[in-house]
RNA sequence: GCUGGUGUAGCUCAGUUGGCAGAGCAGCUGACUUGUAAUCAGCAGGUCGUAGGUUCGACUCCUAUCACCAGCUCCA
C-alpha cells in the first residue's frame, strides 16, 4: 500500500504498487500524457518503474530539465535505430547527452554524407510518427555480451564487458531496435518531437586518438517545435558574431596560406591589440610589476636545460645557423628566469614581479588552428612572480583582486574558478604541495570566491587556478591563470639569499589575465559583434560634411578632436549624407559627428551616436568632455545595442 | 595530426550532363552639391587554391598537395 508523496507536499495512497505512469494517471490524464519519466529521491526512472514503497515523487515532463534530458538521451536512441534501418551494417556505440542536443558514434566504413544526414533525419521523423513504445528489460552481464557479441555489435559488447560482474544490464528497445542503456526513456517515439541533425564528424572510440576513428553524427532536440526554431535562430546569431567574419568586415585582420596560425593584423586591429596592451601596462605597472622584453630566438641547450625540449621539441619551431640550433621561443619564462639570475638576488628582492608582452610561437598541429583563437604566434599578457613559498598565498591574494577589476572594465561579471590539484606524475616534495595547495585554496577562500575543485588536473609542476569568463552568448572562456611552479627556478639555477644567509630556490608563479591578447579580441569581438565600447573602438568618430562648403569645417573639428587624441577619420566625400552615415555605422563608429550650414553658423557640431541616437548639438567642448567620461567609464555606463 | 566538408573577381556568392567565366556590392571615370543607414550612368576586373592526370575539350571527372571550415585528439 505505497503512499507516495508529490512535490507539492500532497500525498496519494495506492491499494497496491503502481507504476509512475499510473500514479501521473491518477493525478490527471493530462500529466499522464506528457510524463516523460519520474523522479524518486535524484533518481530519474522510467514512466514503467513500478513503485511499491512510501517514496516522494516527481512526474517529469519536457517543462523538467530532466525531462529535456531524458528526451535528448531517447532522441539519440532513435537516431542510432534510423541509422541501423538504413545502414545495417554500422555498428553502434555510445550515444551520450551533451549541451543543447546529443551524439551518437557509429562504427561504420562508408563515410555519411550530408545527404544521409537528411535520409537518417527522415526515417527518425517516420519512426518518432509510429509512436513506438520504448521497453526496458534487464539480462544479466555475460547473457548480454554475448547477445551484442552474436548481433556483432561489438563495441558494444566492450562496453558491457567494461561493466562490473555481478551488475545486471538494463536494455531499451523500440520496435525492432534494441541498445544497450541506462535510461531512462521516453514512453514512446511519439514523445520526441523536435529535433534536427546538426553535423557529421570524426571522433576517436574512447577518445584515444590510437584507437579506430568512429564517425560521430551531432544533433540537437527540444520538447517542442518552437524551442527548436529559437535554437537554431540563437546559432545564427552567434554566427552573425563570428569574428573571423566581423574580423574581415570591419578591416582589423586578415590571414593567408603562407603564414597559418599567424595574423597580419591591419591598422584598425592593430589599434584595438594596442589599446588592449596599453590597459594591461597601466594596470601592471600599478600593480607592482616591471616589464621587460627577452629573445625570439634562443639556443636549443637552454630548452634542453628546462626541460622543454624533451618535452615539447617537435611543437617548437627551430632554425639553425652555423652549426648551432635554436628554438624560436614558445614561452618566456625560462628568459625571464635569466634575467633574475642577473646579479645575487636576496629575500629582501622579493617577490620580484616580471612582465613581459612576448611574442610566442607554437607549432600547433594543423587542425587545432581556428582564427585568432587557436594561433601559431601570439602574445599572452604574461608574468612571472619570483617569491618564497610563505609569500605564495598573498601574491596569488593581489593576483585574484587586479584579475577582477581587469575582467570588471572589460564588462565581465561572471567568473568561473577551477582549482587544479597534484597530478600523479609530479616533481616537487609533498610538503611543498601541501602547502602551495592550501595557499591557492586559502586565497580564494579569503575573498568568498566559489571555486570547483579538480583533483589531479594540476600541472606536473604545480598546483593552478583558471579563471574563465563568460560572454553574452553564455559561451565560457577560460583566459586567466595562475600556476606555482616548483620546479624550473631550480632547473635553471635561480636562487635567493635567505634571511639567515643560505641559498634558496624561490618559488616562481606563472600568471595571464587575458591569456593570449590575440584570442582575447577575438573574445571581446564575439561579445561584442564588433560593437566595441570607445576607449578600444579603433576609430572613435567621423566627421563628415554635407557638401563640399562645409570642409574647412570639418577639418577644424577634426583637428580639435585630435588635439585631443581622440582617434579621429575624416570622411569629406563628395556622396549624400546618407549613404556616409550608413557606411560608417556599418564599421561599428562609435560616433558621427555632421556639419552643414547650420552647425557652421552656431559653431556647433552636430552629434549622431552608432545605435542611430541623434545626441543634437553640442558645443566643441561638450563634445570633448561627452568622449573624455565615457573613456574613462569604458563605456560600461552607456547603454547601446 | 585524424575524420568529413569547402576553395570561382577586392568582398558575398551563382555556374545545368564535361562545350565561350556570371551577378550584386566594392573599385575606377563622369554627372550630381547633397541634412542623419545605399544618387545616377559608364568602364574595368579571373591561370576557377596549387601541381599532375583523363578527355577532341575540364571550374566541372580522377590523383596528390596546401589552406580554410566542423568535430576529435592535443594545448608547456
Amino acid at each position: 500500500m505505497p503512499v507516495i508523496t508529490l512535490p507539492d507536499g500532497s500525498s496519494r495512497q495506492f491499494d497496491q504498487a503502481v507504476s509512475v505512469y499510473q500514479v501521473a494517471e491518477d493525478i490527471g490524464p493530462g500529466l499522464a500524457k506528457a510524463a516523460l519519466a519520474g523522479k524518486i529521491a535524484d533518481k530519474l526512472v522510467d514512466t514503467s518503474y513500478v513503485i511499491n514503497e512510501d517514496i516522494e515523487l516527481s512526474i517529469i515532463t519536457s517543462k523538467d530539465d530532466d525531462g529535456l534530458e531524458v528526451i535528448r538521451h531517447s532522441t539519440a536512441h532513435l537516431l542510432a535505430q534510423a541509422v541501423k534501418q538504413l545502414y545495417p551494417k554500422a555498428q553502434v556505440t555510445i550515444g551520450p547527452v551533451i549541451e543543447h542536443g546529443f551524439f551518437y558514434d557509429f562504427a561504420y566504413d562508408k563515410p555519411f554524407t550530408p545527404e544521409d544526414l537528411q535520409k537518417i533525419e527522415k526515417k527518425m521523423s517516420e519512426l518518432a510518427k509510429q509512436n513506438l513504445a520504448v521497453s526496458r528489460s534487464v539480462m544479466q552481464r555475460n547473457e548480454a555480451v554475448k547477445f551484442f557479441s552474436d548481433m556483432g555489435e561489438e563495441y558494444k559488447a566492450e562496453i558491457i564487458s567494461d561493466i562490473a560482474d555481478d551488475q545486471d544490464i538494463s536494455l531499451y528497445s523500440q520496435g525492432e531496435f534494441i541498445d544497450l542503456c541506462r535510461g531512462p526513456h521516453v514512453p514512446s517515439t511519439g514523445a520526441l518531437k523536435a529535433f534536427k541533425l546538426m553535423k557529421v564528424a570524426g571522433a576517436y572510440w574512447k577518445g584515444d586518438s590510437d584507437n579506430a576513428m568512429l564517425q560521430r553524427i551531432y544533433g540537437t532536440a527540444w520538447p517542442d517545435k518552437k524551442a527548436l526554431k529559437q535554437h537554431l535562430h540563437r546559432l545564427e546569431e552567434a554566427e552573425k558574431r563570428d569574428h573571423r567574419k566581423i574580423g574581415k568586415a570591419l578591416h582589423l585582420f586578415h590571414t593567408q596560406e603562407e603564414a597559418p596560425g599567424m595574423i597580419f593584423w591591419h591598422p584598425k586591429g592593430w589599434s584595438i591589440y594596442n589599446s588592449l596592451k596599453q590597459y594591461i601596462r597601466d594596470e601592471i605597472s600599478q600593480h607592482g610589476y616591471q616589464e621587460i622584453n627577452t629573445p625570439q630566438v634562443v639556443d636549443r641547450s637552454l630548452w634542453e636545460k628546462s626541460g622543454h625540449w624533451d618535452k615539447f621539441h617537435d611543437d617548437m619551431f627551430t632554425v639553425s645557423s652555423e652549426n648551432r640550433e635554436y628554438a624560436v621561443k614558445p614561452m618566456n619564462c625560462p628568459c625571464h628566469i635569466q634575467i633574475y639570475n642577473q646579479g645575487l638576488k636576496s629575500y629582501r628582492d622579493l617577490p620580484l614581479r616580471l612582465a613581459e608582452f612576448g611574442s610566442c610561437h607554437r607549432n600547433e598541429a594543423s587542425g587545432t588552428l581556428h582564427g585568432l583563437m587557436r594561433l601559431r604566434s601570439f602574445v599572452q599578457d604574461d608574468a612571472h612572480i619570483f617569491c618564497t613559498e610563505e609569500q605564495i598565498q598573498d601574491e596569488v591574494s593581489k593576483f585574484i583582486d587586479l584579475l577582477f577589476k581587469v575582467y570588471a572594465d572589460f564588462g565581465f561579471n561572471q567568473v568561473l574558478i577551477k582549482l587544479s590539484t597534484r597530478p600523479e606524475k609530479r616533481v616537487g616534495t609533498d610538503e611543498s604541495w601541501d602547502k602551495a595547495e592550501k595557499a591557492l585554496e586559502v586565497a580564494l577562500d579569503a575573498k568568498k570566491l566559489d571555486w570547483q575543485l579538480q583533483p589531479g588536473e594540476g600541472a606536473f609542476y604545480g598546483p593552478k587556478i583558471e579563471f574563465s569568463l563568460k560572454d553574452c552568448l553564455d559561451r565560457v572562456w577560460q583566459c586567466g591563470t595562475i600556476q606555482v611552479d616548483f620546479s624550473m627556478p631550480a632547473k635553471l639555477d635561480a636562487q635567493y639569499v635567505a634571511e639567515d644567509g643560505s641559498r634558496q630556490v624561490p618559488v616562481m608563479l606563472h600568471r595571464a589575465i587575458l591569456g593570449s591578447l590575440e584570442r582575447f579580441i577575438g573574445i571581446l569581438i564575439e561579445h561584442h559583434a564588433g560593437v566595441l565600447p570607445l576607449w578600444m573602438a579603433p576609430i572613435q568618430v567621423v566627421v563628415l560634411n554635407i557638401t563640399d562648403k562645409h570642409q574647412e569645417y570639418a577639418k577644424k573639428v577634426a583637428d580639435f578632436l585630435k588635439n585631443k587624441a581622440f582617434r579621429v577619420d575624416l570622411d569629406l566625400r563628395n556622396e549624400k549624407i546618407g549613404f556616409k552615415i550608413r557606411e560608417h555605422t556599418l564599421q561599428k563608429v562609435p560616433y558621427l559627428i555632421v556639419l552643414g550650414d547650420r552647425e557652421l553658423e552656431s559653431a556647433t557640431v552636430a552629434v549622431r551616436r552608432r545605435d542611430g541616437k541623434d545626441l543634437g548639438a553640442m558645443s566643441f567642448d561638450d563634445l570633448a568632455e561627452l568622449f573624455s567620461e565615457e573613456i574613462a567609464s569604458r563605456g560600461l555606463t552607456i547603454m547601446e545595442k
